[in-house]
DNA sequence: CAAATCCCGAGTAATTTAATATGCTATACA
DNA sequence: TGTATAGCATATTAAATTACTCGGGATTTG
């Protein structure tokens, strides 16, 4: 029940975007180096948010990448369905093209996985790139509060 | 995001074992049989959930396995954390011995997979195995009446 | 033109998964 | 008492996945 790698920096890497939206195209160098991931990692990973529109790329010296569209319009479910296919944490439940088993209709368990994916999805699709910078400046000011009072 | 082949057959084994409870020992070969597993692979799994006490074992001919305790008192989480590991999307929010990592009070993704963990566990913890076998009764039942009607 | 940067496909080492194989030990029952 | 049954333990393995790396091309700016 891990998520892969391709999920967890293709978020980071949309957050990293999000932060620096309006300062124009960034560079995979520079979010790879804030973010702490191989260059070469992440322009595969990149390549799949841009086939699904959710970056835009300028090419050439001082392009780079921007969000295809306003950080409170990208759920991390969008990016995490990109990255790592559709969510289920078994096969016959994916949202997409379920698996068909012959014991569909009656199998246990199977309810149970639906509810483990409807949760995830729940989770996921509830939170806006634009929530997650909120949220890290909130997280800054109040470390500045705090650093400042000790 | 998917569970492997060892949460999904341990937990339909044990789902079979609580549904012959009464009837002593179950052997592996029956449950395999009845469950669409190879029997040998399955033998490694059930062990991992003898040593975690959720079930007892009967040597011998005739022998086989029983539910440690009641199956009310055994839910799909505690299966699913034995065979699988603690549930944790990230090495870095497991439940038990979380992998620290150097932006851990800052880090906005994680706050994401900690709410992913949690509505995980609360689901995989709200289903026992008793719930799992009225619910097959229920389907049971249903799947009879239709049959009967149309 | 040169440097920066996106773009694309191949290759690869390490790990995990899902088994299989072999051989033992314990027990019931004839 | 012997034999079939069934749990227990360890090793091996083929296939898939993961997490990269590498090399080279296409585009744009200065």
């Amino acid at each position: 029940m891990r998520l892969s790698t391709k999920g967890r920096y293709g978020l980071k890497a949309m957050f990293d975007l999000a932060q620096h939206i309006g300062e124009g195209p960034v560079s995979l160098k520079n979010v790879a180096e804030r973010q702490g991931i191989s260059e070469h990692y992440l322009e595969q990973l990149i390549s799949g948010l841009r086939k699904a529109s959710l970056v835009k790329s300028v090419r050439g010296a001082q392009g780079g990448y921007t969000l295809a569209r306003d950080a409170s319009k990208i759920t991390v479910g969008d990016i995490i369905r990109v990255l790592e296919g559709p969510i289920a944490p078994v096969e016959c439940v994916a949202e997409e093209d379920p698996e068909i088993c012959d014991k569909a209709d009656c199998c246990v368990t199977r309810r149970i996985w639906e509810r483990v994916r409807d949760s995830i999805a729940d989770v996921l699709d509830s939170v806006t790139l634009e929530d997650m910078v909120k949220d890290a400046e909130r997280l800054q000011r109040d470390e500045n509060f705090y650093m400042y009072y000790i």
